[in-house]
DNA sequence: AATACGGGGTG
DNA sequence: CACCCAGTATT
C-alpha cells in the first residue's frame, strides 16, 4: 500500500461532504477573521460546544480591530466556560499582532501558512486551517481526526502523538488535493473523522472503504497506534462559603496559570490525594476565617490533569471584606476579593467578576 | 519529547 | 468510569 492520497479517493471524499457536511455558522463565510475565530475555539474542543460560543463572541468582537482594542477582562468574560483559557489570551494578543500588522498589507490578514504560524496563539493546525479556508492556500491540517483517519486509511503503525507521525501525515495530505478547494479537503478529511471513521466506526457506510487498509485487512480496530495514556491524580482540598449580609465572598485567581483571572471560593486544593489538617489549619488562620463549619458534602471535578475533591465549609472572615476590601486582600495575601449577591447557597466553580459584571456569571452552579 | 492546560460528549 | 475532541505553548 502505498502511502498516496489518490484523485479516486479525494473525488470520492469530496462527493460525500458535498451530501454529509454539517451547517456551521461560520461555515460558508469568506471572512478570515469569522473563520479564525472558529479555529480557535474548535482547538481541542466539539463543534456543538462552539456552536454556544461563536455567536456570542462576532457580537461582541465584529472584527480584528474590536478584538485589539479590547479590555482582556471582556475578552475572558465571552470565553469563559470554553476552557483552555490561555487560548483566549493567545487570541488576544494575536488580534494586537494584526492589527499592528495591517498596514504592511492590503488585507489585515496574511494569506498563506507561513505567515499565520507567527500570530500568537496560532500553531500549525490553526494556520493550515485559515489560510486554507480563508484563502485556499495548499496546507494540511493535521487534527485528531486526520490522524485517525489517515492512520486507518494506510495502516500507519507509527504512534499518532510523534512528530514523525505529524509529519508524514503533512506530507501526504499537501499532495492530496488533487484540484479541489484545500479548505474545503481539509474539512472534509476533518468531517469524515467526526461522522464517519470515529473511534468506534461502522465502516459499512463509508465513502473510502474499498480503499482503507485497515477495514480491507479487517484490522480497523488496531488503527490509530497510541502510547498508553498515564492515569491522572487526585487532588483533594477545601473551599469555604463565606456569607455575609446576603452576599457570598469570591476571590479572584492569579492573572497567570491554571484557570488564570477566574473568580472561584476561596479555599485550596492539595497535590496530595487526602486531606491535610495541617494545611487546613494554616489556611484558615493565614485567611483569618472563625466560625468555621463542615457544610457536609463535597465538590468534584475533573479537569485534563487531576481530579478534584473539595470539601465545603462555611465560614465567616474575621474582619469583614468590605471595609477596606482590598488593603484587607493584599494583608492576607489574597490576589483580589469581590463578592456576589446570595440568596441561597449557590456553589460558584469558576466565573469572572467584577465592577462591570457585578453578579458575575456562574459557570456551573449547584443548589442545594 | 513531555507536560500543562478545560470542559463536555460518548459508550 | 475511560476515551476523545477542528491544539498550542512551555519546559
Amino acid at each position: 500500500m502505498q502511502k498516496h492520497i489518490s484523485k479516486n479517493m479525494a473525488d470520492a471524499l469530496m462527493a460525500w461532504f458535498g451530501h454529509h457536511r454539517r451547517t456551521m455558522p461560520w461555515r460558508g463565510s469568506d471572512d478570515p477573521y469569522h473563520i479564525w475565530v472558529s479555529e480557535m475555539m474548535l482547538q481541542q474542543t466539539q463543534v456543538a460546544t462552539v456552536e454556544n460560543y461563536y455567536p456570542k463572541w462576532i457580537a461582541r468582537f465584529p472584527d480584528v480591530f474590536s478584538l485589539a482594542a479590547a479590555d482582556l477582562e471582556d475578552v475572558l468574560k465571552i470565553w469563559e466556560g470554553l476552557g483552555y483559557y490561555t487560548r483566549a489570551r493567545n487570541f488576544h494578543k494575536g488580534a494586537k499582532y494584526i492589527a499592528e500588522h495591517a498596514k504592511d498589507r492590503k488585507s489585515p490578514f496574511p494569506d498563506n501558512y507561513e505567515e499565520w504560524l507567527k500570530v500568537p496563539g496560532v500553531g500549525p493546525y490553526t494556520a493550515a486551517a485559515v489560510s486554507s479556508i480563508a484563502f485556499g492556500y495548499p496546507a494540511a491540517v493535521v487534527d485528531g481526526n486526520v490522524k485517525r483517519v489517515m492512520a486507518r486509511l494506510f495502516c500507519l503503525d507509527e504512534d499518532i502523538a510523534t512528530q514523525k507521525y505529524h509529519k508524514m501525515l503533512f506530507e501526504i495530505m499537501n499532495r492530496g488535493f488533487h484540484g479541489h478547494h484545500p479548505g474545503w479537503v481539509n474539512q472534509a478529511w476533518m468531517e469524515l473523522g467526526s461522522l464517519q471513521c470515529t473511534p468506534r466506526p461502522d465502516c459499512s457506510r463509508c465513502p473510502l472503504n474499498g480503499d482503507c487498509c485497515a477495514y480491507k485487512a479487517g484490522k480497523t480496530q488496531r488503527y490509530p497506534v497510541k502510547a498508553e495514556k498515564k492515569k491522572i491524580p487526585v487532588r483533594c482540598g477545601a473551599a469555604f462559603v463565606v456569607l455575609h449580609k446576603n452576599r457570598m465572598l469570591m476571590v479572584r485567581r492569579h492573572a497567570e496559570g491554571f484557570l488564570g483571572g477566574l473568580w472561584e471560593f476561596p479555599g485550596y486544593t492539595l497535590k496530595s490525594d487526602r486531606p491535610d489538617p495541617l494545611a487546613f489549619a494554616e489556611f484558615i488562620r493565614e485567611h483569618r476565617l472563625v466560625n468555621v463549619r463542615p457544610l457536609g458534602r463535597s465538590v468534584r471535578h475533573t479537569y485534563s490533569h487531576f481530579h478534584q475533591r473539595i470539601d465545603l465549609f462555611s465560614a465567616e472572615l474575621e474582619v469583614p471584606w468590605e471595609s477596606n476590601a482590598w488593603a484587607e486582600a493584599r494583608r492576607i495575601g489574597l490576589d483580589e476579593l469581590g463578592s456576589v449577591p446570595c440568596s441561597r447557597l449557590t456553589i460558584k466553580i469558576a466565573g469572572i467578576l467584577d465592577e462591570k459584571y457585578p453578579h458575575g456569571s456562574p459557570e456551573r452552579e449547584e443548589n442545594n
